[in-house]
DNA sequence: TGAAAGAAAGTAATCAATCGCTTTATTTTG
DNA sequence: CAAAATAAAGCGATTGATTACTTTCTTTCA
């Protein structure tokens, strides 16, 4: 007879390290797969559990996806801020949030998707509020930067910070769906600093203001 | 025994006559649904027929989607593209663009849904393509009326007109996030000139050559 | 009158969630 | 400290609901 071939011991572990598995799974299979298409059972096999078994971390999916879009929201929030607040001039510190955030996008290419995906649905699930929640908190920034930027005389003072900050997120997005359109997210950091650059004319002298 | 209740006549239509119906019923719908939850059950009710007479008119679902994709991609390129050609000023056109662009989406909200529940998909689907050229178009006119602005001297001659047209979608895309943040995608009309003239600053005279 | 348009019922597949039961981990207790 | 007891993590099968698409039969109209 052959050799009895263990029984394969089950790796058990705890509820908070699966659900910290399982967040990560989303977020890395959303680098390749639409989030509304994927399964509980795509998901529980990235993570190496059988499909019923997610159930015993999570009381049902859209509890799972209020927990991704928490995680991503705090991931980006912190270390979009975080590189900010590295700065003492404004404009050198929107600069370092706006290549931050592309590099922490590259880094997990995924995270597009899941926050449009968000965004798509109507209504006001748990998952969409954190995201708008986000997007609105990340705008208050960088209107509070322009202003800062203004008392150091490094942003026009007669800037419209309110449309600035929505065409600041904007560069963003831009340049993110011209990476899904192009398909390599990746390559996204090679050509931010060129956009960055160019939007930074918006908040610097106004050309028909010429130095008096 | 009661009135036989009449046999409520069939109003037949050809099937070109449906197939445009059903275009605008998935434009109209999702307006306000996410268009990857959109069944064609919901489809054919809002169209007024049986769920299955819609396999009458497209063979299947992904052919209706292809269809849509058509619809929008021509939609909005036609409009797009013949109000630039009505200025003659290269600035004047991009601008014209921009708010027939924003107006185009105001009247139909589900756009953005449609196009960006599109490019979430992986892969070369015929509707993602569709969706990929006409925005790989749509940029390449914003670069040939960024150089056109040029020779007309309406443009910096040191604009890097590649990363200022990803800039121009951007502020589009930025905008219209907004509106899906807020929720009333109908308002941006009012703010889509505030971010326009904002963007204008980016192939204006940049600040760092004052004119010699 | 026959071909196209439609309704209504049906089919096979998919998927989130549940259930019964087993295996591992932790806690209680003699 | 070990053995018993409880709790937690897991599997595999199943269930009920949903959905794209098909089939059968009926109605319209050119």
């Amino acid at each position: 007879m052959a050799t009895p071939l263990e029984p394969t011991k089950r790796a058990y572990q705890s509820t908070e390290q699966r659900q910290s598995a399982t967040i990560e799974a989303v977020v890395h299979l959303c680098a390749e797969q639409d989030p509304s298409t994927l399964t509980t059972a795509r998901i529980a096999n990235e993570v190496g559990l059988s499909q019923g078994a997610l159930f015993k971390h999570f009381p049902n999916k859209n509890s799972l996806w209020k927990s991704v879009a928490g995680w991503v929201s705090e991931q980006l929030t912190q270390r979009v801020f975080s590189v900010a607040d590295q700065h003492k001039h404004a404009d050198q510190a929107l600069e370092a949030m706006f290549l931050a955030h592309i590099g922490f996008i590259a880094r997990h290419p995924g995270i597009p998707r899941l926050m449009l995906g968000e965004l798509q649905k109507p209504g006001n699930g748990p998952a969409k509020r954190i995201v708008r929640e986000t997007l609105t908190n990340y705008r208050q920034k960088v209107i509070s930067l322009l202003n800062l930027g203004i008392e150091q005389q490094r942003v026009t003072p007669t800037i419209d910070a309110d449309a600035a900050a929505v065409l600041y997120l904007g560069a963003i997005q831009g340049l993110v769906v011209q990476g899904m359109v192009g398909g390599d997210i990746r390559s996204l950091e090679k050509i931010a600093p060129r956009i960055f650059r160019i939007f930074s004319a918006c908040f610097q002298e106004a050309p028909d203001a010429p130095q008096a």
